[in-house]
DNA sequence: CATGTCGTTTGATCTGCATCAAGGCGCGAG
DNA sequence: CTCGCGCCTTGATGCAGATCAAACGACATG
């Protein structure tokens, strides 16, 4: 199957078989119901650094990210400025039942969104529970994400709160990516340093000099731009502060 | 109606005509599917300090608090903690389609809880959409929730963390308590000071430090053990370093 | 009444991260 | 080629909150 950069076409046509569709809203979803939700959908793009949505203004869609990274993020009046949501593809945005967005939403790198017209998708949702169901589903795994998330900016140091960053992003990334044969784990991480310290809720500065702390010690390399090589994933996480085990779910 | 203290009562009695009722994942059921929850529910009491249940553990059934707090807390290798649910009366606890906890529930005061065994709660919930409907809903709001608490957590100073507790805590307290006739505030915070550094992500020492400079500055006063009175809402509000308006949903 | 425990307060000192400041690197435009 | 811009790195310094330490008040127990 071979894959076209995404413009108007069928949301089955676009992830049916790729592992992106089975993570989303519509996992589940077949026949009819596939159909409706063909009907009400449609596709933005937006470059990277582009505002989706600000806090607070009208959102009469709800989303499924197709490709790319988008953020959520939250704005004291002072400006300091807190992310707490970062939407990988088959990722969900928006909330049924509410008007306005409550965060900013951006676009971190280039991206490209599935929505679905807000009230419609409501109603087939009413119409088909298991819709329901599995965005009870997603948003139970939001709400983990979210406590692991919060024990990380309430307790973790800098160093952990890196380590940490670069795990995650890995193991939702890497699983869709390649796995280089000695064992390293090759990506990309996709975000400014800007972006990572408001993931972190530290400054950037002292983003930039962590990487570089765990760079002299060989934990992580770069390449190029973004390009992550982590020569021993194992290694990384002890760093993270994390139970060996278990950890994170999503 | 006069209230006793809960025993082994049904449900719709306890709370029907309750501002809980109203909050709680029965909110919108009636009849029969009131009586259904009837069947596979009963009351379990706690006492301040006592654990619910360990993370990792075993834990068949859901739950929803009658009376008295819990938290949700999680904590790393070295014994750094960090709260990441506070669960006031109505509040809802335990994941639908997991064996085990993922967190420590603990009862931060003494304690009544409202089980609901799990396997036939999910039967009830896959036959009466309304319910996860209302699950969602209710998810949704912690999420939201759990979203500012992140934004205090990485952005916040002390101080305003301090604020930021004590207002969210008056908000969902003191609707269901009473208002003083002079425009004070006055309800009890029962959380020990270590309790609210685990929610705040600071030291105890810290906590109490700032109780002290907002009880020295006249924005809290504090009676006996936890009474707490806050003279001027909107004083203490200007303190949190949120928007003066909208703010905290749930 | 002395003794112990638990939660709290307050003081003295230390330190990790923020803040302020200056360059460096890559890249596109003129 | 040079200039400017966006993003990143590194250095010097300051401070908010952590850590270590002591003691207090309330309350229970022998």
């Amino acid at each position: 199957m071979t894959r076209t950069t995404p413009k108007i076409q069928p949301y089955s046509q676009e992830c049916s078989d790729c592992p992106i569709r089975h993570r989303a809203v519509c996992a589940r979803c077949e026949g009819e119901e596939l159909d409706a939700l063909e009907q009400i959908k449609y596709y933005r793009s937006f470059e990277a650094g582009q505002t989706v949505v600000w806090a607070g203004d009208k959102m009469d869609f709800v989303a499924s990210v197709v490709t790319g990274i988008a953020t959520l993020s939250q704005t004291m009046e002072d400006g300091r400025r807190q992310m707490v949501g970062l939407l990988l593809p088959s990722d969900f945005a928006g909330r049924p039942g509410r008007e306005t967005s409550a965060y900013d939403v951006t676009a971190a790198t280039d991206l490209v969104m599935c929505c679905f017209r807000k009230k419609p998708f409501e109603d087939i949702m009413l119409r088909t529970p298991h819709i329901g169901q599995r965005l009870l589903e997603m948003t139970l795994d939001e709400l983990d994400a979210a406590r692991e998330w919060m024990l990380l900016l309430g307790r973790k140091t800098a160093r952990e709160k890196i380590a940490s960053l670069i795990c995650i992003i890995a193991r939702r990334d890497a699983s869709l990516q390649l796995n280089a044969a000695d064992g390293a784990l090759r990506f990309d991480l996709p975000l400014t340093r800007e972006a990572m310290s408001e993931y972190l809720g530290l400054t950037l500065e002292t983003v930039s000099r962590q990487m570089s702390a765990l760079r002299k010690e060989g934990l992580i390399m770069t390449e190029g731009k973004r390009q992550i090589v982590i020569p021993d994933f194992d290694l990384l996480l002890e760093e993270t502060g994390d139970d060996s085990d278990g950890g994170f779910l999503v």
